[in-house]
RNA sequence: GGGCGGAUGGCGAAGUGGCUAACGCUGUGGUCUGCAAAACCACCAUUCACCGGUUCGAGUCCGGUUCCGCCCUCCA
């Protein structure tokens, strides 16, 4: 495989530090409020590395940080008047709650700054006895001029910097690029004891402390967004390798922006959008998907219509496992070995399978291994449309297809099991509810088919007539009781048109369901037996 | 001002000098269908911001021009 390396400024084979074993740190968001779009970005992208490392036979050792001491906890903490601490754990919290419905599979660890303060505390002090750091009145400096090499990651020279520093320069620093590893703590401020008095960690030196700590000296990828390559990065850099005096990171790989009217979402600038929010609007998988949709280096620009178009691409894909899981009801595939047809069909899927991890293997391109992804979808469905479900062969060779193109699916994350709870009842319901209409089809009560569907389609579930019988499909369950108001409307009616065997039909069938209909001179209720 | 990256059809987006410029969305025609949907089949960029150059051959390499984004300040 080949990645992208920030250091380099091109395209490298991977080779890790040891064989068949991949080291992997995460930045984390700073934990002062809930993750926006651009959060949930370099979450998906690295999520997805990692399987795909995973799936290639790698040992994947992955770590991402929360930041959760930090000057934005503290002034949010301030506004809204609680404790900075409390507040950050609360947002890490609901952190899991979002990455979960992303499908992002927890990090072997998610060290925390507030819980390695000795260890943090430990490195400062052995960077101003080696000569890396000075004190000034409790607070703690980085020297940047003591580390050769410093700007290398970001391209700059340090007299770059300083010839085009906009910063105001605090007179006490030896030199306006120093940075500040330790912070005197102000009244008010979430604070630790220290050799330089009480006070807490700078921004930069947290990751490097964790990343080696759970990963030893020299890690193999580290990844984050395009704008921590400086300073946070270069920072991370001078103060790893000034420490142990070894590479700190092999790789590094830097996810691209997500954009809203082409201007950077971010959370200074206002104009994000948190991703709990845009769940609500669209399904997680095709919030998903569409982060991976567009190669991770480069920009990806924001809207409904994009997400719109995500969620339909991805639609196209489920459709497959939709059709294929119909195909295979109630069959069971023999080992037949395929011949003809079958044969191209897992030939084709095959070939389809290497193009995959080629795009892969070629700096993640996960835009390209999505097409080959398509394809193979496309050749599915194409097969399914003239194969039977009683030949042997067309089992075999669709089983083997949909192994394949679900396997691949699960390397991006993108086949996310909807919500389950109440979806059992609302299927048998649903099943009910497809008899009748198609009683209603075989009497060519088309007026009343069409009601239903239109019922139907107006709570978002999409109502499809095959030879088989009816199929519904929605992205979202259907409230329960909305049907079951629905079904009671119609039974009434074919109570009042003494169509008597529909009506009891619908009330036998529910009871079946775990439903019990009762009638009522107000009409009929319904509840839920007891187990 | 300094550094980095980008400009591909109606839209999004791949494209590792050389088969007919992937794939998705949209659209058009057809098959299927009571209607519809889904699925299937077919079609939809002589052209890759612009100008030069290298080459037998360039979207792909080099130089220049225009426009755009990001970083240099907290940020994924």
């Amino acid at each position: 495989m080949r990645v992208y390396n920030t250091l380099s400024g091109r395209k490298e084979e991977l080779e890790t530090l040891e064989p068949n074993q991949v080291k992997i740190y995460v930045c984390g968001p700073t934990t002062y409020n809930y993750i926006h779009l651009g959060n949930a970005r370099p979450l998906v992208v690295f999520d997805s590395l990692r399987r795909y490392l995973i799936y290639q036979g790698y040992k994947v050792t992955y770590i991402q940080n929360f930041t959760d001491v930090d000057d934005k906890i503290i002034k949010r903490s301030r506004e809204k008047g609680e404790n900075a601490l409390e507040l950050a754990a609360h947002y890490i919290n609901e952190y899991f709650k979002d990455a979960a419905a992303l499908n992002i599979l927890p990090a072997d660890a998610h060290p925390q700054v507030s819980r390695h303060m000795d260890d943090i505390i430990k490195a400062i002090s052995i960077l101003i006895a080696k000569g890396f750091a000075y004190e000034v009145d409790g607070d703690v400096y980085y020297r940047v001029r003591a580390f050769k090499g410093y700007g290398r990651l970001s391209g700059r020279s340090l007299e770059d910097m300083l010839a085009g520093a906009r910063v105001e320069v605090d007179e006490r620093k030896e030199e306006a690029a120093d940075f500040a590893l330790w912070k005197a703590a102000k009244p008010g401020e979430p604070s630790w004891d220290s050799p330089w008095g009480r006070g807490r960690p700078g921004w930069h030196i947290e990751c490097s402390v964790m990343a080696n700590k759970y990963l030893g000296d020299t890690i193999d990828i580290h990844g984050g967004g395009n704008d921590l390559i400086f300073p946070h990065h270069e920072n991370e850099i001078a103060q790893a390798e000034a420490l142990t005096g070894k590479p700190f990171v092999r790789y590094w790989m830097h996810n691209g922006f997500i954009t809203v009217n082409s201007e950077k979402m971010s959370k200074s600038l206002g104009n994000f959008f948190l991703l709990r929010d845009v769940l609500e609007r669209f399904p997680a998988d095709a919030v998903r998907f569409y982060l991976i949709a567009t190669h991770y280096r480069s920009p990806l620009d924001f809207d409904d219509g994009k997400l719109e178009e995500a969620r339909k691409a991805l639609g196209r894909l489920k459709t497959t496992l939709l059709l294929v899981n119909e195909f295979q009801q109630g069959n069971h595939s023999l080992k037949v070995k395929p011949e003809g047809e079958a044969l191209n069909l897992n030939q084709a899927v095959t070939d389809l399978q290497q193009e995959f991890i080629a795009a892969l293997d070629d700096d993640f391109n996960t835009a390209r291994a999505l097409g080959s992804l398509f394809e193979i979808s496309h050749r599915i469905n194409n097969y399914l449309a003239s194969a039977r479900p009683d030949r042997a062969m067309d089992q075999a060779a669709v089983a083997e297809a949909a192994a394949i193109f679900k396997e691949l699916g699960e390397v991006l994350g993108i086949f996310i099991d909807r919500q389950q709870d109440e979806t059992a009842g609302i299927d048998k319901v649903l099943d009910i509810i497809a008899a009748i209409r198609h009683f209603a089809r075989q009497e060519r009560d088309y007026q009343l088919a069409d009601d239903i569907r239109d019922f139907l389609g107006a709570m978002g579930i999409v109502s499809e007539d095959t030879t088989g019988g009816t199929r519904f499909r929605y992205e979202s369950p259907p409230k329960l009781s909305l049907l079951m108001e629905k079904l009671i409307a119609l039974r009434s009616n074919f109570k009042s048109r003494k169509q008597y065997a529909q009506a009891d039909y619908i009330r036998d069938s529910l009871q079946q369901a775990g439903i019990i209909l009762e009638d009522t001179r107000e009409g009929a209720r319904w509840k839920i037996a007891e187990a």
